[in-house]
DNA sequence: TCTATCATACTACACTTGTCGTAGGTCTGA
DNA sequence: TCAGACCTACGACAAGTGTAGTATGATAGA
């Protein structure tokens, strides 16, 4: 699995939401704000299929896109290059977040994670 | 500030451990296992200095780059992207870690660090 | 059936990143 | 003082990314 660039990331994000679902779908329902060209969506999702990362399949008159990658798998494989990249640990993530400011509810939201992890299988 | 491309951030890495250093000192020292070119680094390093991330100043016959940002900014700054990129919080990023699996001794040091946000197991 | 619409596939193009090569100046030992 | 050895500044070039235009085929009313 490889990083995926920003705009790439955001398309799959929208397809993680709404599941399989054509380029016009997408770009009406969830990426508006981007006020990307319709073309600009096919070719994010082209490259995207590229890359192994979704399914093209003919539905009709329009190409339905499905994700082979979930979100969970991505964002486990991201998570640990980010430590790789720059921390290290998850200390020092959670540290560096706290240096510029981590709010209250993220820091009981976090401890009540860890709670449960260690709670768990033990 | 912007996000760093990996290299880029590896010379960053190097000169935020050994302070303001020449190209060379810094190949040998800390950048030998990467095995650039000595000119790929004047690369990495003049591009740090137009995006502002060192200053340049004639050292005799070399170049001495200063780092302008230091690695708690950068790493709070970039924490925080990479919350908004993909996570949305704290606690979203450590399950992503979790589910890819995290070590205990990497658990047990954020618990510390939680706990010491928190003033104390209070 | 002819045309306006829409979807796709393909092409384009500037900018960034990864990686060096070349040209040209300076110092240093022979 | 002259050839190496070094250094820096600048150019280069392929691949990746951000963003969209063009060509072309299917479609659905008029």
């Amino acid at each position: 699995m490889k990083r995926l660039p920003d705009t790439e990331l955001e398309v799959m994000k929208a397809l993680w939401t709404t599941g399989p679902d054509t380029p016009r779908a997408l770009l009406e329902a969830r990426l508006a704000p981007f006020s990307w060209a319709a073309n600009t969506i096919n070719t994010y999702l082209s490259r995207l299929a590229d890359k192994g990362f979704v399914a093209v399949r003919r539905e009709g008159k329009s190409n339905l896109y499905t994700p082979l990658v979930d979100q969970e798998a991505y964002q486990a494989f991201d998570s640990r290059a980010v430590l790789d990249r720059l921390y290290g640990s998850p200390r020092n993530f959670v540290a560096a977040l706290a240096r510029q400011g981590i709010r209250r509810d993220e820091l009981e939201d976090l401890q009540a994670l860890l709670d449960q992890l260690n709670g768990g299988p033990q």
